[in-house]
RNA sequence: GGGCGAUUAGCUCAGUUGGUUAGAGCACCUGCCUUACAAGCAGGGGGUCGUAGGUUCGAGUCCUACAUCGCCCACCA
């Protein structure tokens, strides 16, 4: 017996530890064929919100979706637990910077707060249903997982794919690492334009330079021009004295310089930006690099050396004042990029990096990710973009602790790398040695690579990292490629397009068949959740024990694929009245099933045909939806469904199961074999969404299989085409002469003395099969149907409103 | 500046390939103790579908421009 009141936080517990239990998500390969599913494990850097919770349950209710259709579910769920985010975390819980603590203390640091931290992610998403395979589950830091990151460089190596380079390498002086173009947010400060004035040595030539970066006048190597500025020709070919720091550099033309920008005339400084770079390269210019990695300016650069980027850039621009070479500053707002961990501005450092080779394969990413089905498909657009807009090769190297170590040793008498051999995986360069000694030199004394690698260099190995790579019992044929990625939009460009660009050279083909973008959770509309600004402020966990797992499903299951979804109270209403809803049906169809026996049966009354026509239409609308991913449309039909079986079809079939002797057994037979039926199929439709609370009643009421999870969705069909549409009309009907009712405001029990209506002949017929249930619903005492052509028409609807007849009825 | 998306009732959102009177929930109003559910049921009011053009017999839906918001990218001279 179903109790009288639904309590969640009971029974969602109890649930959660028999599918424990019973193993219910476990993957076991067998003959089904595999959905497999590449979730992002998460960051873990210490905060929990909504937006974890809305991120995941979209694909959490496709895994469920599959595995009702029968596929042998491959659903791993993982940690991304290493690299900078997390030495960010316990630096910040430390209040110390890691090379105060010292590298191995922080090492053993990082993996005890993430081991705290994991297991928090753990409990909220157990917690929500999430139908993972807890026994498959990753990390990237552990050892296994560093043995498939180690494998991935060495044989990217191996293939050509990854070389080490003294290169321009974008830098954060705050994290104190290089950092990879991905990695980059761009930010609107406030700042100053300043006009300076420079003179060329030949002639004593006047121009004005406006940079908003004065303090890289030490780094001047180059004046550039525009070589069609008729205002600026005279200056190619002459030197330009930089004033302050007394200094010449030649000025040169080049058609990248804007006319329109600035004064048309501009300082290349190795380096300031991207174009310095490029100059740098195309013109073969000499390196001047003045700042230290902290972001000072270096000490040899006199009466600047030492100080912070923007102390030199106050000093020097008094300077400058002094000198008389300040023509004016202006205010000006303007977007620099900055490194998204931490904020800061970002500069470029010239040192020995590991790169993988993106730019001369842009076409083949591109040709890969059109063989990807992406879902919405716009957000294909997004992908194409990024990779035919991006300017660099990945660097992958991180001036770090916490980290997957390069398994890399530099011999130290020529410098050779020395790598690790395959069977040794993984190692730690710090700690272990090289087997043998060096090929090229025979020198067996040898310099660890103190890098660690990105945490992107690792994480676009997830699928390698599923299917056990390089490992003797692994599940490469199954997951090449895998099914589905799914992620939110502002990591096509990282986590997505590095997994494609590793599938790429490993394997030479996709990664998945398909990626499904799921947009944010928003704190209120337009207000993206953000930790600055502590708008979240419903913890998830508290919200589940106020409105239990399946209701916060509910919420997050809403909505179209990548589009935001605002935290709403009111759809967290909505989704409780609804599991309310399906709980109190249930009783009552437990109510009326008490002597009732599954068989074989046909003859269904025509309101049972219609109801259950009506299902198979919506049902399949329902997977068709859901084979687009469209978890939040598929929600959609079938809750619109729901509450017009409950409000319709039951107040129609209650007469027939209440009273058997006055409407005969049959028609009561047919009427407990719909419901029995449909609350099947609806609870198994339900049960994408709400996990708990179908399964109490599955278990329950059907308990044909050890869980409702583990059963399959079979289409009705049915030919009730016919039931369906002449059903709705009889629908209208008696929703018209309720309106009728309540316009008199009486009770719906109230009889209708005479109902007076014109039909088609079709719709006559249906009545008159359906005239037990048409009549009892309404309390119809007198029918008076005429003919027509078109569908009906209502000529009256006479009330009873004699207050004896009222009581016989009630009794 | 480039790309993508959004703009529909007071609020949160649906509206499939263009087809009668634009839908739901919440809120509001009016009724109804109806042998599952008052956390319910039956009704009601409320929308020039962002703006302006265009295509079409017909546009919320297609095209163009503009506005506002969001995301991504580029812009440090």
């Amino acid at each position: 017996m179903l109790d009288k009141k639904y309590h969640a936080e009971e029974k969602e517990a109890k649930w959660l530890e028999y599918w424990k239990e019973n193993k219910i998500y476990e993957f076991k390969p067998d003959k089904r064929e595999v959905f497999s599913i590449d979730t992002p494990p998460p960051t873990v850097n210490g905060k929990i919100h909504m937006g974890h919770i809305f991120s995941y349950t979209q694909t959490e209710m496709l895994a469920r979706y599959k595995r009702l259709r029968g596929y042998n579910i491959f659903y791993p769920f993982g940690f991304d637990d290493n690299g900078l985010p997390s030495e960010r975390l316990v630096e910040k819980e430390q209040g110390k910077k890691a090379h105060e603590i010292g590298r191995e203390a922080f090492s053993k640091l990082c993996y005890q707060t993430t081991d705290k931290y994991e297991s928090e992610f753990q409990k909220l998403f157990s917690k929500l249903g999430v139908s993972t395979d807890w026994g498959i589950h990753y990390k990237t830091v552990s050892p296994s997982t560093i043995k498939i990151s180690q494998a991935s460089f060495l044989d990217l190596i191996h293939r050509g794919h990854c070389y080490h380079k003294e290169s321009p390498a974008l830098w954060c002086n705050e994290c104190l690492t290089s950092i990879a173009q991905a990695e980059l947010e761009t930010k609107t400060i406030q700042t100053t334009f300043n006009y300076i004035r420079f003179k060329t040595v030949e002639t004593k030539e006047e121009f004005t330079i406006a940079t908003t970066r004065p303090e890289l006048l030490p780094a001047i190597v180059c004046v550039f021009v525009n070589p069609n500025d008729d205002k600026h020709k005279s200056l190619i070919g002459k030197t330009a004295h930089i004033p302050v720091i007394d200094v010449h550099v030649p000025i040169m033309a080049d058609e990248k310089v804007a006319t329109d920008k600035g004064t048309g005339v501009v300082m290349c400084c190795t380096f300031g930006d991207q174009t310095d770079i490029e100059w740098w390269k195309k013109y073969n210019l000499p390196l001047k690099y003045i700042f230290t990695e902290d972001g000072r300016i270096i000490d040899s650069v006199s009466r600047y050396g030492g100080l912070k980027i923007k102390e030199a850039r106050k000093k020097i621009m008094e300077d400058l004042q002094a000198g008389g070479f300040v023509v004016k500053v202006e205010d000006l707002e303007h977007e620099v990029q900055t490194h998204e961990r931490c904020g800061r501005e970002v500069e470029y450092s010239v040192m020995k990096q590991w790169f993988i080779d993106i730019m001369n394969h842009k076409e083949d990413f591109l040709k890969i990710g059109s063989q990807i089905k992406w879902h919405p498909e716009y957000m294909k657009n997004r992908y194409d973009e990024w990779v035919e807009n991006i300017l660099w090769d990945w660097c992958i190297s991180r001036q770090r602790y916490f980290g997957v170590p390069f398994p890399v040793w530099y011999c130290e008498n020529c410098e050779e790398p020395i790598f690790a051999k395959l069977e040794d995986l993984p190692v730690n360069p710090l700690v272990d040695n090289p087997k043998e000694k060096c090929p090229k030199c025979g020198c067996s004394k040898f310099k660890a690579e103190t890098d660690v690698m990105d945490t992107w260099a690792t994480s676009s190995v997830t699928p390698l990292i599923n299917m056990r790579y390089g490992e003797k019992e692994n599940y490469e044929d199954i997951l090449k490629p895998m099914s589905l990625r799914t992620n939110a939009s502002e990591i096509i460009r990282t986590w997505d397009f590095y997994t494609i660009v590793k599938s790429f050279y490993h394997f030479g083909q996709r990664p998945w068949d398909h990626v499904m973008i799921s947009g944010f959770a928003m704190a209120s509309k337009g207000e993206k959740i953000s930790k600055s600004k502590g708008n979240s402020k419903h913890e998830p966990l508290a919200l589940i024990e106020q409105y239990s797992a399946d209701v916060i499903r509910y919420w997050a299951g809403t909505g179209r694929l990548g589009t935001d979804i605002a935290f709403s109270e009111e759809t967290l209403l909505r989704g409780k009245k609804l599991v309310n809803k399906l709980w109190n049906v249930a009783k009552f169809i437990e109510m009326h099933l008490s002597d009732y026996e599954d068989k074989e049966f046909t003859d269904f009354e025509y309101i049972d045909k219609w109801i259950l026509g009506r299902f198979q239409e919506m049902e399949k609308q329902f997977i068709d939806y859901l084979e687009e991913y469209e978890v939040g449309l598929a929600l959609n039909i079938l809750e619109k469904f729901f509450w017009n079986f409950c409000d319709d079809y039951i107040e129609i079939v209650k007469h027939r199961l209440y009273r058997p002797e006055e409407f005969g057994e049959i028609p009561r037979y047919s009427g407990q074999k719909t419901v029995y039926t449909l609350l099947y199929k609806l609870l198994q439709d339900f049960s994408i969404f709400f996990p708990f609370i179908t399964e109490e009643i599955y278990i329950e009421l059907y308990h044909k299989n050890k869980s409702i999870h583990l059963t399959q969705i079979e289409p009705l069909h049915f030919d009730f085409s016919k039931e369906i549409k002449n059903g709705d009309c009889i629908m209208d009907i008696i929703s018209r002469s309720r309106g009728e009712k309540t316009n008199h405001n009486v009770s719906l029990k109230t009889p209708i003395r005479t109902l007076n209506l014109s039909v088609n002949e079709e719709l006559k017929d249906a009545i008159n099969k359906a005239i037990k249930d048409f009549k009892a619903t309404l309390f119809i005492e007198n029918l008076i149907m005429n003919d027509q052509d078109t569908d009906y028409t209502i000529h009256k609807i006479e009330l009873n409103l004699d207050t004896e007849n009222k009581k016989e009825l009630f009794q």
